[in-house]
DNA sequence: TACGCCTAAATTGTATACAATATACAATGT
DNA sequence: ACATTGTATATTGTATACAATTTAGGCGTA
């Protein structure tokens, strides 16, 4: 049986901000004022503190030392090294997968695709967008290493309210699920270097695309 | 001129329990007693709490709720997991530096790796492996990207305390240093394929070497 | 003896109080 | 009027106090 899950005040917090800036209630740039943002959420300065912490770690926050927080700034340029760097780890991640996927992965996998591609061809942004970021989500777990794994989803972080200008374009939306299906193949044929370099390929190209789209400065 | 350097106690607290842990004062799962350390370091909880948070993110502790830190205990898989994802890392460093180095840049570098060469004739160890380390560094600096030289200082605390070990036998000592006379030539070359999957390849190695002389559980 | 239950001590989590630092703005002199 | 300094206010950093939870051990009972 599986440990409860146990839970800190600072980790819900954490998880509230987190929302508050990927919705875009506090926008890139904006001051963080701690008894403010105590007396919205209902805590003491420390679990906010913490979370804080928590997310400048991540990226999401900056933070210089007497002179609070800001919601961090993200430039195009760093979208795209953001984006290059999380294509090193994929395309690890699919190095591995490749080799050593079972029959019974492959099908679940390949399922996902599938579905995928079915709300793909009908049009539907949502559901195809969120396929999309389980399969990537899903090949990194499938590698197994756990350290890749939280890397991986530390980076994601920071690119995941950039998702959907990422693909705005229909042209891109097309490209990338050629891309996909090529990823598949290679899985199917056990072709680790092959899938690696289309895995690259694929999120360096999702970068340059968003880095593309990005709102200038 | 350069603005000073502000420090917050509890940067130097993580600092010191950094250091404390690598060299072993508080080994592998050893509970840390929040109000003890305190005692001993001579600050406040608050502190240690936000370095203890520090260390968690960069997986040196791990916190279990109400149930207090303790030094991660890490294993041979888990090493040679860590040296994998380090090993994605530096190969995209490689192959970008590779593609884009400078001759000034370029000469900087093979002077570290001549220095590196000499004193590994001279069979002076310490200085090799601290020679090693810093043109494992440089190379991921030269990158250019500030979320890949992050990330790769994350991890490579991590192993920070391995690596002696890591290139213990004579027999490894000779083949790294081959690797990276490789490496070298690819960048002079500016062949960036090669050099990431030699990179990969070196690093990896180090770390299957790592996992074999680890400390049988 | 082995097991469960209960209580006390230890320890961690959260809130608050106090100190240090930065920011804004007025006063002063040039 | 402008720049500079001094002072008040706001904000963050650190320490401490209090609450909640876990851990350890004693006691009784089967």
């Amino acid at each position: 049986m599986r440990p409860v899950r146990r839970q800190q005040l600072h980790e819900n917090v954490a998880r509230q901000l987190r929302a508050l800036i990927l919705e875009g209630a506090l926008s890139d740039g904006d001051r963080i004022i701690e008894t403010a943002l105590c007396a919205q959420l209902n805590v003491s300065r420390t679990p906010l503190r913490e979370a804080i912490k928590t997310l400048t770690h991540e990226g999401l926050i900056e933070h210089r030392p007497n002179r609070g927080a800001r919601v961090t700034k993200t430039t195009a340029k760093e979208m795209r090294q953001l984006f290059e760097v999380i294509s090193g780890l994929e395309m690890l991640a699919a190095e591995t997968v490749a080799a050593s996927i079972k029959q019974s992965e492959f099908k679940r996998l390949k399922s996902l695709h599938d579905k995928m591609a079915m709300h793909h061809t009908a049009g539907e942004r949502d559901e195809y967008f969120a396929l999309n970021h389980q399969i990537h989500l899903k090949i990194v777990e499938l590698s197994g290493n756990p350290i890749l794994i939280e890397t991986h989803a530390s980076l994601m972080t920071r690119a995941r309210h950039l998702r959907y200008q990422a693909l705005a374009g229909q042209d891109r939306w097309m490209e990338a699920m050629e891309e996909h299906n090529g990823i598949m193949k290679a899985f199917e044929a056990g072709d680790a270097a092959l899938a690696g370099r289309l895995m690259k390929q694929h999120v360096r190209r999702t970068g340059e695309v968003v880095e593309a789209t990005f709102p200038a400065p």
